[in-house]
DNA sequence: TATCATTAATGACATATATCATTAAATAAC
DNA sequence: GTTATTTAATGATATATGTCATTAATGATA
């Protein structure tokens, strides 16, 4: 990880529009001075469970995941975060320790807003209290829509969920590079790494996708909308 | 639905501590000429997928279900709100409509606190909008938390969850009248509604638990954490 | 390049879970 | 109370999914 040159403003950052537009020129200043970009390589961590929380963390580019280490060991994906996503739970405003880790799954920028800041604007700032809550409020419970997407499926529903979201919410494209592994896609949709290969298999063969190692194209969107549809 | 006499005063409201702690005794004012508190029997609807978002919804008394009705008609409990919660998730601050229906698995009281109202004062009372903020990130930090607990584990580690859930969490008691049919048991851990009976019985057998019809009495409370813990 | 480690792919098999059918018990409706 | 309707219980069976073993492919390391 590299902290990235404090170059960008964040009265110029796109973002701005999306989660601070109703702060006002000395707020955001105080902001920018306090905001730490960093950059993560596909792979590292950017924290881990058990760490106190101090930020409130922001997406600029790249890929991240939230995920929990279980007691065997092994793991399991709550959710991916893309650009302009808040990165993680709600319970940063309430716990002192992460109860997650987040790790990059591409290459990524990260932006750390100093949680107190935030805290002090929600306390000060009324329309920014309620916009902040609006937005992020979406996401928490766009997990929640999700899980439940996920697990009322079977195994061929699970898998085209994930096709779809990375072609239509992730790449804008019917054609892309899977950023995770089989193994990752499992730990996301709960089941069996070889199931997930089995499935990808079994949609190559029956036409619906081509698939060259990471490189995925989907052939016929309609029909795989449907196995998702029909679970 | 009956609507409760508005005997009670939110001032000596024992949920006041609760989410309503910053609020002044001006603004309690205010929330008490508009809040309404409703009596709802078992199985009656407080609201159903669709409608409109006026209220932000408390729990006073008895036990709710917040559930969505599938395409193919069959129901799936997303989660069990029990006295002292905030009733619904959090997209009704960005939404217009409920995602999602509501109903009382108990005898409920429910007060209904106007939205804009609670709007207002999160814009206008700081200190009121942190403190409200973290009581209801927890709520939606925990939903995600239990369905991730849940759907992580096979069947009698769901069960169990189920079983301890309702004797710790909400009836303090190893000794209790399940609220909710088999049928019900089943929406909400994702599991066919044979497969829970099954199971219970299988506790049964085992010692681990009592079964008359609805009445449970857990044995073996040890054991049912440990199939829990295992999974 | 050669070696090692990780990821992907596939088949055989075991296990978990759902579905279907039937009966009994409990509740609701008349 | 009697009848109808829903809920609970159980067995038999089909299906879905996970596990284990093996090999191939890919990527990393020296």
């Amino acid at each position: 990880m590299e902290i990235v040159k404090k170059i960008s403003n964040c009265k110029d950052c796109i973002y701005r529009s999306w989660a601070f537009k109703n702060l006002t020129d000395d707020e955001l200043k105080l902001i920018n001075e306090k905001k730490v970009e960093k950059f993560y390589r596909k792979g590292e961590n950017i924290y881990l469970e058990g760490e106190s929380i101090h930020s409130f963390l922001y997406l600029q580019n790249g890929l991240v995941k939230l995920y929990k280490t279980e007691s065997n060991n092994k793991e399991h994906i709550i959710s991916i975060a893309k650009p302009k996503d808040f990165i993680g739970l709600l319970s940063i405003f309430s716990n002192q320790n992460h109860n997650y880790s987040i790790s990059a799954i591409e290459d990524s920028v990260i932006c750390f807003v100093d949680l107190d800041l935030i805290k002090t604007f929600i306390k000060t700032n009324g329309d920014f209290a309620i916009d902040f809550f609006e937005k992020i409020s979406k996401l928490s419970d766009s997990i929640i829509k999700t899980r439940i997407d996920i697990n009322t499926r079977q195994l061929r529903g699970r898998i085209a969920y994930i096709l779809l979201f990375f072609a239509q919410n992730i790449y804008n494209s019917e054609n892309f590079s899977l950023p995770v592994s089989r193994k990752e896609i499992a730990e996301l949709i709960d089941m069996s790494t070889e199931n997930v290969i089995r499935v990808l298999s079994e949609f190559r063969k029956d036409g619906l996708i081509q698939i060259e190692g990471k490189n995925i194209e989907i052939n016929n969107i309609d029909r795989l909308q449907k196995i998702y549809d029909l679970g």
